[in-house]
DNA sequence: ACCTGAACACCGTTCAAGT
DNA sequence: ACCTGAACACCGTTCAAGT
């Protein structure tokens, strides 16, 4: 806060005439990069490459401020108007990929905590303060995208679980 | 630092003495806990069943200090003895799963990213300090299972790249 | 509505000194 | 080897007061 209230030329405490806490503030700036997350138009293209691709656009978008992704994700990816209008998309591309009911919320939960822990991953320890190279952990992208495509190939699968102790997956009989 | 001064009856710096900074003995009680992480005996028993049980091990243990879970995801899971113990079992269920060669390491850090993750989200903001019922975000674990599951049949799955414009999946011919 | 100075109640960490 | 007192350089946040 108090960096911040400098880059502004304020005093620290001014902050505090537009915002409730650091925490709200992070929040709101997190919640604000979302906006930029290209999303697909509802009820065109396959599903499935739509929510790859949000997916994806969602990590990169992320990475531009993620030092500070590790404390939204403990917050939960608190809820802000762009996270919730991104949740309703995932939910109508799940549904049109085929999966609904129970499995969705899961999934969609799946796929979040996926999306920003690798965001969060990224994150390199400040080891130098100068350089500012490229966008770090985006050497990472590619594994992010391995993951995805695997998690997406098993969201779709009908049933293809894989038990610990024989007994064929059934999760909603 | 100052808290664990005060529970230990000492002052504040004489940790000093024991530790380098407040990260390293986050780094260390992170990987002390890893020890209790239950991993199966090398050769033996269904590789795939292997790597599910580990991870959902993994996934508890880390539960017991949810709250360190997410510096700890930021500094990339530094790699302690225990944690280097757990990746060299990985990557030899991997192998046993038919998962070798560049995607081994990438399969192996998006379960970790995957695990951790979870582990990070699980954790609830401090609502209520007092209260101290069952592990907060033990009700995630069925939908951690869940997402396990689709991640390692998508890693079992031979080539069933969801790849966004046609063209099917070789990431590696 | 938006800012300020001053202060409160904290941090992690270092340093010199003790035993 | 392990501890202490004192201090440094910070934090986020509140409060009363100014315009």
């Amino acid at each position: 806060m108090r960096t911040l209230a400098e880059r502004l030329e304020v005093a620290p405490n001014a902050l505090y005439s537009h915002v409730t806490s650091k925490t709200a503030l992070i929040d709101a700036v997190l919640d604000d990069v979302l906006a930029e997350v290209e999303a697909p138009a509802p009820g065109v293209g396959d599903p499935s490459a739509g929510l790859h691709d949000l997916m994806i656009s969602t990590y990169q978008v992320l990475l531009v401020h993620r030092d500070l992704v590790p404390a939204y994700l403990a917050r939960q990816g608190a809820r802000g108007p762009n996270a919730q209008r991104l949740g309703e998309i995932m939910l109508e591309l799940l549904d049109r990929a085929g999966v609904s009911g129970a499995r969705a919320p899961e999934a969609m939960r799946v796929l979040i905590v996926y999306t920003i822990g690798f965001a969060a991953f990224a994150t390199r320890p400040p080891i130098d303060a100068g350089a500012s190279g490229p966008v770090p952990g985006e050497e990472l992208t590619g594994n992010f995208v391995s993951g995805l495509r695997w998690l997406l190939a098993g969201i779709a699968a009908p049933n293809t679980a894989v038990n610990p102790r024989g007994r064929a997956g059934r999760r909603d009989a």
